[in-house]
Formats: structure tokens, sequence, C-alpha cells
DNA sequence: CCTGTTTTGCATTAAGCGTTGCAAAACTAA
DNA sequence: TTAGTTTTGCAACGCTTAATGCAAAACAGG
């Protein structure tokens, strides 16, 4: 009936989200994207609209795939699972192209001054995704004080993210680029 | 014999490094420093030159300042230092105004990606000042290993700056942005 | 083949930023 | 006052990026 896209729109959504993820909001240029794919421009925005529009749904896509994670790793959810997932980050690294990423969301938080209200709004939704996850392991297993230990260790975790980022992007922190990850349980930002 | 500047120079670099600090590199344009300082876009290119020359000049001012605090610390260097230094960052925060900037070095770090050679010469530079002022202090208390321990605590000070530029960037992180200030045994970001 | 719809490529617009040219203004020293 | 030097304001240039208009190309279905 008519013209079909010559690109799968997912695909290209996923290689989206890792570039925001890897080379920041502002380096990631429709240009560069276009360098990436081979889509062309005038199509990428026919597709998925303004820039703003296209990162929220990278946003979106991250957390998704930070859910699915939660749900293999806290299942039951208890202390281990805490355990398991700290203990994942740190990780000899292998591929020298599996870089030190962080988290796209907190790398957000630091690089995008003025968040548009919808950008702002997923964050603290992953935020909050992450602090019900922790309270809810907490409880599970009848440690008291739910509430403010998963405070804590949301803040723990967004915190030693940014610790990864920051190593993985001096030249004085490549030692410790080298064997802490930013994987959460396996989940590598490979591009 | 000539027409005077119309202006004090130091006082608009400071206005500058201070602009740099809390915007970080890519917000504070000439544009903005003019509505901040009340001088001329072309009076300011005309005495500072390019924007990274100025943004260099910013971080030596930084580090000046920030050197200006370890001698009076670090006097004498030792162990009681280092936990005087920790601990001065933990302190209520009075004025509204005096925001957790975190530290120009770290920030840079985090929001310029690909930096100039005399930039990234000034940020190693920097971070070697603070290892080498721990390391003395640690030697000069007789405790070993001054070397790995050095290493240890300057990641333990950049991380944690990390985190307080991270809790006063985000909503979530409010409440923590009132007890954390990133303050240097006094020195704040008064802008 | 033909028709209708969508994609795609090219060019363009608009905005922001760093930077520079130029001439008028401002000031000091004689 | 005058001469000489520097600052300053205005405008413009070049560049990059986000976003859009438009017409040709590509395709599915009749």
């Amino acid at each position: 009936m008519a013209r079909p896209k010559s690109f799968d729109e997912t695909e290209v959504l996923q290689c989206a989200m890792l570039t925001f993820w890897r080379l920041g909001y502002d380096a990631t240029t429709y240009k560069v994207l276009e360098g990436r794919t081979g889509v062309g421009v005038r199509s990428m925005h026919n597709t998925f609209g303004e820039k703003d529009e296209l990162f929220l749904r990278s946003l979106e896509m991250y957390q998704a795939a930070a859910k699915s994670v939660i749900d293999q790793v806290f299942n039951p959810p208890g202390i281990a699972a805490i355990e398991a997932l700290f203990s994942g980050m740190v990780q000899p690294k292998e591929e020298e192209d599996v870089a030190n990423a962080g988290c796209l969301m907190v790398n957000t938080v630091f690089e995008v001054a003025d968040r548009p209200e919808p950008i702002e709004e997923r964050i603290q939704n992953y935020r909050s995704m992450w602090k019900d996850t922790f309270r809810l392991a907490l409880t599970n297993d009848g440690i008291d004080q739910a509430e403010e230990r998963a405070e804590f260790l949301v803040g723990a975790l967004w915190g030693t993210l940014s610790q990864i980022r920051l190593a993985g992007r001096t030249q004085a922190g490549a030692p410790m680029a080298k064997i802490v990850v930013q994987t959460v349980a396996g989940w590598k930002p490979s591009i």
C-alpha cells in the first residue's frame, strides 16, 4: 500500500539509547546517529520526532531493560539479591570496547542542566523503581527501617555509578576502569 | 596614556570561575558572563582571549584557592588534617544560594568529553596535588603503604565530590543537599 | 502498468555560540 | 587642547545543530 521503512525501528532506537549512554546527550546528534545506523536524518526525524522525544524513548527503553534485570536478580527479593547486585558490579573487564559508561539516568543528571519535565519525571520514576526494589527486598527478609535503608542503598548505587563513570573518564582512573564494570548483573553497554 | 579598563580583571576572572563551577562549561557562555559581570563580550574576549584560555585560567585560579586551603588545613600534615578535611565536608547548609557544586575539576571530567591538552594536564596536576598532600600527611605520621593509601584517599575524595554534585542536581537528592555542602574546610562557592 | 501512500534525499531555515573587524568613544599624558 | 593609545559597542562571519518544506523515489495493492 505504501513504501515500507528501510530499517527496524527498535533496532535504531536501541542504537540511539546506547549512543546517548556512551556519548552523552549533547554529543549524540542526529548526524552522529546517521553515521552509526545508516539511516538518514530526515527519516529518523520522521519516525522519532524531535530530539527530546527520541531521548525520552531511549530512557524508557533503558528503564525497561533495567527492569528486566531487576526481575531476574530480585527473584526472590531479599538480601541475597542486593548482595548479588553490588558484587556483580565489580568484575574484570575483558573487551576494551565495553566501557565504563555508568548509568544513563545518572549521567543525564550530571550532563543535562535544565531537564524538561518529561525527562526529569522519567529519572525520578527510575529512581523510585530502584528504591521500591530495595524496600521490598528488605521487608521480605524482615529487616526493619526498610524505608531509610532503601534510600541509603539507592544513594550507594547511584554514587557508585557516578564514580564508575568518573573513573572511566580520567586517565588517572584507568586502572580502576579495568576492574570495575558498570555491568548490572551481566548487562553491559556493548555498542 | 590610554583608556583604562572599566573593570577589575581578577574580579571578572573569579566570577567566570564560579560560573564555570556552578553552571558547567557549556552553559557558561560569554553572553552569560556579560550578564553577570556587566562587562561586554568584546572586552572580555579582548583581555582573556578564547574561551578555553579563560577556562584554563579559571581552573588555575580554582587550584590556587584549593592550594591555600590545603596549606591551612594540612599544617601540620598528618592524620588529623585528613580527618578535618573529610569531616569539614559535612555541614548543615545555611544559605540557599550556596549550592552543592561539587568540585570544578571533577565536574569538568564529567561534562567535557574531549578535553584539550592543557585542560587535561591541569586536571591531572590538580589530582597530583591532592595525592601528594595525602601521601605527605600519611608518611609524616609514620603510616606505611602511603602511596596506595594516598591513591585510595583521592578516590574517596573525588568520588564523594561526585556524589555531592549528583545530590545537588536531583530533586530526590535534595534532602542530602541540605546537610552535605561541598565546602572544603570553609571554602564555599558563594557566587 | 497504474495509483496512491509513505519514505527518503536535498536544500533550507532559524537559532545559538565563538570569534573577529571596524570605527567611535574614552582616557592619559604632554 | 591635542595627540596617541586602548577600550568598547555594534555588527558581521563562520560554524554547528535542530527542525522543516518539497519534490522525487520506492513500494504495495489493484
